[in-house]
DNA sequence: AAATAATTGTGAAATAAATCACAAAAAATA
DNA sequence: TATTTTTTGTGATTTATTTCACAATTATTT
């Protein structure tokens, strides 16, 4: 099924899953849409149609089954399918990535770090090393990895960019403030933190009119 | 002027920024917006609509100056009113994000860190102090502080997240995957990491018809 | 000086996303 | 059993966003 899923709808699942997580964890079975709509400040009937999307038929009068939904929003988040990556940049970013347990319980695997300055090659960090990022592109080759987590400082990103697209590096997480100059091929995905701030404060600190 | 910046809009504000700031480090001084279309793979005529909402006019056959168009940025979102926040939570996450110099220069300043681990209040991260969470409600007021940036584990989120209401913080900026519950003077900002690396896999990694 | 090419600015059209409104279903209540 | 209430599912409408198309402008070339 070809069935093409928006960016909204993407993110919107992602908060649905955190929802059903957290009503598993206190024993409840079944959640409606307004209930969820109202936590999130949406409107119901799109919290329908996003289920509508996910085939997940609910039962008037009672709601959708929590349990249900979550499996069928890892299923079309694609949670299921374990993909490998690397962490480029073993800054401070870099490490708390590597300790962010999370990306392995959605289907993320981290299978090593990469860095340049020496006093750190070697070390271990939740037990994924860090090579030299000499090494990569054999690692990357051997392990069929062609997803790189990119937390350089900006001044180096274009650069370790190139060198990852010469690696074969299909995939760009791109947590560095940098706009990469990157051939068809290749995938960036901007994380852009500074972005989500902003729009955070102009929508609701900011405001003088 | 009350003109509402849709999240769309300045996110890509923040990406337009970045191409400024890298096109002033090269020395060049202007920028056309098929150039800046082409970079981030969007349509031109988009970009122009973006930078006609900053009241920034180009000139025909040269395009806009790249300086005026940085500081029109700039304070459109806001980057010059400096905001002042405290980091909850003190892990890798939490001290990667003391660490990131770039708050600072996009005006948001990290005062100080807070955490329950004894180990870790009174040290020093970045010239930035960890105080004990208990500490939080005076200094609060004491700085007038109404920002929160939330990085402690998910299990502890919503708790955490009740004392920061509770000292009277009024945004959160929610790096955990937990959705909390806030009272509707209280905003929320999910940065949802997992969430926009599903975004990224799904729209480009996965996709098996 | 005229022709050419690149670029802006913007209205119109197309596409996408969110909201509204309500019939149908089914649990709860009287 | 009948009535009420809650909730789903969805077509219609509205709103927002993006893309298209092209006249107007102006630097560059001939």
């Amino acid at each position: 099924m070809s069935k093409h899923i928006p960016e909204k709808v993407s993110n919107r699942l992602t908060l649905y899953h955190s929802i059903m997580v957290e009503y598993i964890e206190n024993g409840l079975d079944t959640i409606s849409s307004p209930q969820i709509a109202q936590r999130l400040g949406i409107d119901d009937s799109q919290v329908r149609k996003d289920f509508k999307l996910l085939n997940n038929a609910g039962k008037c009068r009672v709601g959708y089954l929590v349990k249900d939904l979550k499996d069928s929003i890892e299923k079309t988040l694609g949670f299921a399918h374990a993909k490998d990556a690397f962490i480029v940049g073993s800054g401070h970013l870099g490490l708390a990535l590597a300790k962010y347990d999370n990306f392995n319980s959605y289907g993320l695997n981290i299978l090593a770090l990469f860095d340049n300055d020496p006093q750190k090659v070697d070390m271990q960090v939740n037990n994924k090393q860090i090579f030299h990022i000499s090494k990569l592109p054999n690692l990357a080759k051997r392990l069929e990895v062609d997803i790189a987590i990119l937390t350089v400082p900006r001044q180096n990103a274009q650069q370790v960019a190139d060198f990852l697209i010469n690696s074969k590096i299909k995939y760009i997480w791109n947590f560095t403030p940098a706009v990469l100059k990157v051939p068809p091929e290749v995938k960036v995905w901007n994380e852009n933190i500074m972005g989500s701030f902003l729009q955070f404060a102009c929508k609701d600190i900011i405001q003088e009119d």
